[in-house]
DNA sequence: CTTGATATGTTATAATATCACCTTTAGCAA
DNA sequence: TTGCTAAAGGTGATATTATAACATATCAAG
């Protein structure tokens, strides 16, 4: 699980940046400025934020005021696995583990708004089904560890 | 799990409903005609719909004609169990079993659009992580058995 | 440098959901 | 039965989330 411990914001947003410039490089894709701003932003906040909030910075910064600005970038991200979005929030949140295969299973704390990340593995609940899986959601709400005190 | 499996429709459409009118009977609490038109037309479909094609049906039987009166319809039956959301789809789904507390999944079938409903218990995963679950969210996108075929 | 593919800018609109306010109805107590 | 109260429904407006469509700009390969 990742998310909920306190660690070092500057160093993990570097790293986060690092790696996903590394995926872009060897995948030929581009990270351009907004897709690489719109990284950060989820990054630097570490929750869930929507669509239009990750706009509003991007305008203020003059990074585009549209919606489509906003939605393009985050379609890329979340297709390369940089960004995943949380269905029951509609919204979205920089991933963990970015570059690692997963199925990725979120915490999210009600209260202060924070969202880690594991994983949680359903092929076997499928598989009983006879069902083929091709995608999961997995979102837990409740308490995190810190505000449950 | 639920749903998959070919099945009398008009005996489990009846059982549904004789179960709500129970359910409701128990808790002191009012299935009326917009309600029980919802959970009906959600049982006959055995598929997630949205609120506003939901709302079509209802406008075409004089049942009402405004979001709203969907929506708080859905509130209602989602509120007490006798429907789930489906947040990937924007969608509602009848409960497979209505009455039994539980922790729903579901199996959604990308190419014939049936829902299935079974149990994932993510319990263990939110205590490791020291997180107190109070809702959960899974769903599973892919093939049903019979759309592998 | 040209060309083709990818990305961005912008306007408009679609799809989903809620608010606010008022009227009606059901259930209950006097 | 009557009147009261709480719950439910009717309706118009609007908020929130997301995409379509099309023109322009930028990049990278040949």
């Amino acid at each position: 699980m990742i998310g909920f411990d306190p660690h070092d914001h500057s160093a993990c947003i570097r790293d986060a940046v690092a790696a996903a410039d590394a995926l872009c490089m060897h995948a030929g894709l581009r990270l351009t400025p907004v897709r690489r701003r719109v990284l950060e932003i989820l990054l630097e906040r570490h929750r869930a934020m929507g669509a239009y909030e990750i706009l509003e910075l991007l305008r203020a910064e003059g990074l585009g005021s549209q919606p489509p600005v906003a939605y393009r970038a985050l379609d890329f991200l979340t297709t390369h696995g940089l960004v995943h979005r949380i269905e029951r929030l509609n919204a979205f949140v920089a991933c963990a583990t970015p570059g690692a295969a997963h199925d990725p299973a979120f915490l999210i704390c009600r209260k202060c708004e924070s969202v880690a990340e594991t994983e949680a593995d359903l092929a076997p609940v499928a598989a009983g089904a006879g069902f083929e899986l091709e995608a999961t959601v997995v979102e837990m709400q409740g308490l995190c560890p810190r505000c449950r005190e």
